[in-house]
DNA sequence: TCGGCATGCGACCGACCAGTCATATGACCG
DNA sequence: CGGTCATATGACTGGTCGGTCGCATGCCGA
């Protein structure tokens, strides 16, 4: 958690100190982001740093459990509901490939619980992270099967697969509709022209038939 | 490449570099791992590691896209083309399961090409060897569709969510099934007995059932 | 006006890294 | 024997890193 100090900042100054961050934890891994680079570019001196987080692990943890799950929350909204069990997995997955698109940075901070690092702090938090998604994903599943949309004989081995096909596999697919690379996209600001509402339905709506009824649908 | 003279070393100096290489990238990421540790574990001076290898770079390319990729042949064997597509799928599936639960680390590193990172040299080859395993995936599942076995709209879109599946999907399913975290595995030489040919087949076969029919089948 | 306290700051520290280099070794050849 | 060549070796270089420390600054109430 960051100190005291770092929340009575002025906002410009925390905005620039967060904002380059995001920056510097979304285009490298947590072992390869590197601090200096995080104060000189935010023009924040390293030993101020010190004086608003702990250490690395400290920004980078407050970063992935609070700051950008607060801007993802707040960008992705609410998920209706009294939807269809279908519907509601439609949605989440056309807010999310909204997200990536819009806000790629966030995004990739966002997926990067799945990194493998020797770090065990860092394995640590991004487990944490890892299982709370799960869970989330599962609780939705287990409306599905409570509301008789299909049948998992192990919902466990079900929820994974899932997690996987809405996590890195859209992501995948998501790119190879832009046709860029991942770095390409973490430049831009938003792609929003590339890929807009309607085509992102049409993805979503694919991906939920394969989630429903595999290839042999 | 490795340089001749890497070529010409003693078998077991050879294997002792080549041993500590593979335990020193599988669990650490390439900016994480350290030639200095490897060259201190396998008892090579560093200077004498720069007369086998031209760098760090060097060594990470050759395990990845040679080593690596030899055994894994060697330990998978050949998938019999004579059979049905959904059981030469299921066959893959097994192998795939069977190649992480005995080799553990060289199921690792045949993993990395998949991990994120800023530099550029790693993402160039990471993504060679990504496009290179979705290529040979689509031929697979274009002679599923030649063989009528089912239809897919797109086909790019397909050969990514499956390889999602196969690859990163199945990991987390037969890790939860092991109760082990990855680094706890990298560390166990084999776990045969936690994970036998039976159980494999049942998981392979789950695994085509979900890729197959989806949820609501 | 003064003293104290929160904060700003950047030079500095020790650790580690990838990679180099000068020197040493020893096998083979004439 | 002397000479050459492939190889062995570890001290060393230059650089980056995360993190610290001691001093400077400026706002506060008294």
């Amino acid at each position: 958690m960051p100190k005291p100090t770092f929340f009575r900042l002025p906002d410009e100054r925390r905005d620039r100190l967060v904002e380059e961050a995001i920056l510097e934890f979304a285009e490298r891994t947590y072992a390869e982001a590197s601090l200096s680079q995080i104060a000189q570019r935010s023009r924040i001196p390293k030993g101020s740093f010190y004086q608003y987080f702990e250490d690395k692990l400290d920004l980078y943890r407050w970063l992935l459990t609070d700051e950008v799950p607060r801007r993802k929350r707040a960008f992705v909204g609410d998920v209706g509901r009294d939807r269809d069990f279908w519907t509601r997995l439609e949605d989440t997955i056309e807010r999310g490939m909204a997200f990536l698109v819009e806000h790629p940075r966030l995004a990739r901070l966002s997926a990067a619980a799945a990194d493998p690092t020797a770090i065990i702090e860092v394995r640590g938090l991004h487990k944490a992270i890892c299982e709370a998604g799960i869970e989330e994903l599962r609780s939705l599943l287990e409306q599905g099967v409570a509301s008789g949309a299909f049948e998992a004989p192990d919902l466990d081995v079900a929820t994974r697969l899932v997690a996987t096909i809405i996590g890195p596999g859209l992501t995948d697919v998501v790119l190879r509709e832009l046709g860029a690379e991942l770095h390409e996209v973490l430049a831009s600001d938003s792609l929003r022209k590339r890929l807009g509402p309607k085509r992102r339905r049409v993805l979503a709506h694919q991906a939920v038939l394969f989630i429903r009824h595999g290839l042999g649908g």
